[in-house]
DNA sequence: TCGCAGGTGGTCG
DNA sequence: CGACCACCTGCG
């Protein structure tokens, strides 16, 4: 067990609700239990909107300085950055304070390409038996905690040598064989990590691309365009539903290089909120 | 029963 | 090169 000592931004429901991971599964008593980088934690902090005192239970201080603090993004000033976007406009000024505690994930590359060739077209509870599917089924396995088996996601060299009859028991439909192309391609020429490159890959258009980007590649610039994302601009700002050109110029002229932690802060805002924006916030 | 869900690839004009 | 449109699956 490891305990972190006064933690400012951080909320593990902003964080593990925000829809950047799937693996994370909220306890009775509000602690998170997940994999990551082939560990399994629980993570559980004090109440408080202002600080909190985080325990990692499962772990030790090497894994934490190792794997934890990275993968919570510990080490970026979130009051520096939502001081500076607070000021960009009311609307996200509003978001930021429903949002507070969200923090931008650093995970695995690979589960972040998979995650997210599952995500499309499909449904959050969907998306979690997929994948849970996949390691259950194809996964190494990692080790049990608080009585329960975990597995870790198949390597790429694993799901590449897979048929599409081999998936059919995860459900993925059509998107088993852009997992097989994938896994194949990457097998072969490795992870590149641009946005030209992300996009050669079988089922990976520019929103998937934009979130590998931005939850794995440490890209806090990107962002990802979903149909969430287009209604709150839309709401908000009064760009049209389709017209994602310009809501990708708002968000460079306006977010700059925080431009995918704005989005969080607005995808979270829409998502979780009242699910449609009060007219006085509306610029 | 049918539309829809955190898009993308294929196929037209 | 932009505008459709089909697509696995499960749920309401």
């Amino acid at each position: 067990m490891v305990k972190i000592k006064e933690l400012k931004d951080f909320n593990l429901d902003h964080i593990f609700n925000c829809g950047q991971c799937f693996r994370w599964v909220r306890e009775g008593d509000g602690s998170y239990t997940g994999i990551a980088f082939g560990k399994i934690v629980n993570m559980k902090t004090t109440p408080g909107r202002t600080m909190v005192d985080l325990e990692i239970d499962h772990a030790d201080q090497d894994d934490f300085e190792k794997i934890w603090k990275h993968y919570l993004d510990l080490e970026r000033d979130y009051g520096e950055i939502k001081k500076q976007l607070s000021k960009t406009d009311s609307v996200m000024a509003k978001a930021i304070e429903f949002g507070y505690g969200i923090r931008i994930l650093n995970q695995d590359k690979w589960e972040t390409i998979i995650s997210f060739l599952i995500s499309q077209n499909n449904n959050i509870p969907r998306i979690k038996k997929c994948i849970d599917a996949l390691c259950e089924n194809f996964g190494e396995y990692i080790g049990e905690y608080r009585g329960k088996k975990y597995y870790d996601l198949p390597k790429p060299q694993r799901l590449s040598r897979l048929s599409i009859d081999d998936l059919a028991k995860c459900r993925l439909g059509y998107r088993a064989k852009y997992i097989i192309e994938t896994a194949m391609q990457i097998e072969k020429e490795g992870i590149g990590e641009t946005f030209e490159y992300l996009t050669t890959l079988c089922g990976v258009g520019p929103k998937v691309a934009n979130c590998i980007l931005l939850f794995s590649m440490e890209k806090a610039d990107c962002f990802p365009i979903d149909v969430w994302v287009k209604r709150v601009m839309n709401q908000l700002y009064g760009i049209a539903e389709e017209d994602t050109n310009a809501m990708l110029e708002y968000s460079k002229k306006n977010f700059k290089e925080y431009g995918g932690i704005a989005q969080q802060y607005l995808f979270y805002y829409i998502r979780e909120g009242q699910n449609k924006v009060d007219e006085e916030v509306r610029l």
